[in-house]
DNA sequence: CATCGCTGTGTACGGTCGTACACATGCCCG
DNA sequence: CGGGCATGTGTACGACCGTACACAGCGATG
């Protein structure tokens, strides 16, 4: 019976056929590493012939430039996403709370190919466009809430402490990562005071 | 002793050799990646027969296992020194100031093969000892001078801020990494004052 | 000094990779 | 309705990898 009449020798013309295999490489990248990371490894996770890799891009480092443009692109978007409602200072601090801890759209999974992406665009210059962008955005949003200088030091906590959480095999306090936070946003430019 | 008769067909029984090869994976793995990194490539940084290589390691794990715990030992030893110093809290923010902007003694390469390190143990369990070790150690040398809970901020800052710094295209305020070192090492657990 | 045994090495094998490219396929136009 | 052509794919090639292993060379021993 053919529910489907195209089904079984080729899958002619998705439209959507990039989008799909930049999507299997990010997964891949998650589960293997951008060194794990083959053409026939995403060509069986996106369900497309091997030729399809060389087709639809022009080799490996093409595949896996858009793929970290996609990731990066997408954390952008849940980073703002989760500070949209932040009004307060304290709210500023929750949040980053939250994100720290994966309370926000972004699991340990996400991280692991961001820092995949660093990796890589440490070796890479040409990732560093991708890096350099996510980074402006990320302070951006922050420097909404707090100063400049506030900002690339909450940034770099949350760099920090994220990637100190995933390595770390016990339990990290959530009270104690709230401490820090609000250590780090309270005062502004002028002198301390509480 | 004498001028060293052994030289040409093949230089048999050198003591030093695994220490050689440890030596030389590092510096393979700086320049190259973990990816990158090969049994060939690191027999001819050494300048050691390949046959060598599963003569004194078990596999590649087993020579990039070893050649993180040394990278890790030699950074914590670093680390240490780089605080032995330090007597006031000024000086901690100075201390942790230096550090972050390469004037320790750990460059941008030690600091790519920590990376490394981080990355490779998040997939791989067996590192963690490594990591874990190395980031208990480099706590430790903060809880010297602060509680526990600003030495977490201070150490989780640090990674963060290196690494941004690494990943930064662009000259970093070293006044303003200052500022945010001493904002997070100011207040100890009683209330703000200052 | 002859022999034995162990330390150390050259080489080869099976496997996987990226990539190119000849060819099949279905659409469109005349 | 039939042929041309752009789109997409199966396959094969050369390179490089980790690893095993038969063997070479030296030092100790009797």
């Amino acid at each position: 019976m053919t529910a489907e009449p195209l089904d079984r020798p080729a899958r002619r013309h998705d439209p959507e056929r990039r989008q799909r295999i930049v999507e299997a490489a990010i997964g891949v990248i998650a589960e293997h590493g951008v060194a794990g990371t083959t053409h026939r490894l995403v060509a069986a996770a996106a369900d497309v012939p091997l030729g399809s890799m060389t087709y639809h891009f022009t080799g490996l480092d093409d595949l896996l430039a858009q793929a970290f443009a996609v990731h990066a692109e997408r954390m952008a978007v849940t980073y703002e996403a989760h500070f949209a409602d932040v009004r307060s200072r304290d709210d500023v601090v929750e949040a980053v709370t939250d994100l720290v801890h994966g309370h926000a759209g972004a699991d340990d999974r996400d991280w692991a190919v961001s820092y995949e992406l660093y990796l890589a665009a440490l070796r890479d210059p040409a990732l560093r466009t991708v890096t350099e962008t996510w980074m402006r955005r990320s302070r951006s949003v922050l420097e909404q809430f707090v100063d400049a200088t506030t900002a690339r030091g909450v940034d770099g906590l949350i760099e920090g402490l994220v990637m100190h959480k995933v390595l770390s095999t016990g339990p990290v306090s959530r009270a104690e990562t709230h401490e820090i936070i609000a250590r780090a946003v309270r005062p502004t430019t002028e002198g301390a005071a509480q």
